[in-house]
DNA sequence: TAATGAAGATTGCCGCAGCATTACGGAAAG
DNA sequence: CTTTCCGTAATGCTGCGGCAATCTTCATTA
């Protein structure tokens, strides 16, 4: 395994080397983000190590540009900050995980191999589909350079077709995607979802249709 | 996104539930072990949040049968005990994260969001056939890019011929495969499927022909 | 090789399961 | 209080699929 340390503090980089090195991890380490950009570029890094108050910037501003620049290894964000909304923001920007410090070592690298064994997908969260970009994490549809605002279960449906667009999506894919298993369906909720959800998408010429596949399921396509 | 709840705290699993559906989060909730286990096994989870000290057991225990039992689910400790060795404990033994209480919900949805940046099915048993490529777990059968609409019936004597192509298919096999106990047949309505089936394949030109073996079966056979 | 019966193939029929749509009203959100 | 959401049920429609009649293929016999 090996890691890529971004800290500027000298002690705290060195006594962590030693200690990852006991646990057989290889670590790179540098101080500045300027430099910790070629080295993601060159080597092939499992993780990432950031601390956040870095010299030359806030290593937060760095994620975006690492994930931009196409790198996939899991990103560890180190901080004495450690308040609740603090690890919010870093995980929302692509952290794959927040250790505030003080820390063990062995939480440390508990934590990077619960990350690794994790297979990176970073790569492309949001599906295309039609004119419209969904963010199926965050469920965001954006129609064009607009948001499309969508009541919350034909965006549920919506975005479960979307995850297999071109593809059919059996009805009880979709009911377990919109319901709970404490909320029984008597009736046909979910047609209903699909005709409301199908007229706003024609309403606003998304470029979808929504096809029924009789006995099985339903279809997105584009058109 | 769907979520299993194993918390003994009504009060806040009812006030969790409540969070993550605005959050666009479905959630089952369950106060036991053993009837987790039960509901990992039926529905396929996105995550499960696990509370560690339950009634009917502690909850680090439970994760090695999950795991033992093929859940792929990610798993996200909730406790009170958030102490650097406990943590590792819980990460060591398999999960994907470990979080202390108290918790904003923002941030444990962060941390759902995190761990399941993965992709989302790691078994895909799809079957090649012919220009076709078959996926039984979805019923869904692409031609080249497209899909090849099929009639409920039909695509259930395709599934079944393709999990065995190349070889004979008893034909009780087959019916068993399209009808369940309620529905008793009376009359060659499998002939009818077998016919219309071919003739659908044919148009297609998909590439595979079925054949008959004589007072056995059917086969499904490559051209 | 021809006869014969059984198994399979094909096709039209049409009942009804499954789907689409919409109005209604309670519930929840703002 | 107003507005939107959404479960329910009523209504109409479509085509799947079970049935049976008919034709075709195959295996077995003399």
């Amino acid at each position: 395994m090996r890691l890529l340390l971004i800290e500027d503090e000298k002690e705290l980089a060195a006594a962590l080397s030693v200690a990852l090195k006991k646990h057989g991890v290889v670590t790179d380490h540098t101080m500045q983000l300027t430099n910790a950009f070629e080295l993601t570029l060159q080597n092939d890094y499992d993780a990432i190590l950031l601390d956040r108050r870095l010299p030359d910037g806030d290593g937060l501003t760095f994620i975006p540009k690492l994930r931009r620049a196409g790198v996939k290894s899991a990103i560890i964000i180190l901080t004495a900050r450690n308040e609740p909304l603090e690890r919010v923001e870093g995980l929302n920007i692509g952290a794959d995980d927040y250790l505030g410090k003080p820390f063990l070592v062995e939480e440390l690298i508990a934590r990077v191999r619960a990350v690794l064994r994790r297979p990176a997908q970073l790569a492309e969260p949001s599906i295309a589909a039609g004119h419209m970009v969904i963010d199926p994490l965050h469920l965001n549809v954006m129609l064009d350079t607009a948001v499309l605002d969508l009541p919350r279960r034909e965006l549920l449906v919506l975005v479960a077709l979307a995850k297999r667009k071109g593809r059919t999506v059996l009805r009880s894919t979709l009911e377990a995607a919109v319901y709970n298993y404490e909320e029984e369906i008597q009736s046909n909720a979910l047609d209903s979802h699909i005709s409301r959800l199908r007229k706003r998408l024609q309403d606003a010429s998304a470029g979808v249709a929504i096809h029924n596949i009789r006995g099985v399921g339903y279809l997105l396509k584009e058109e």
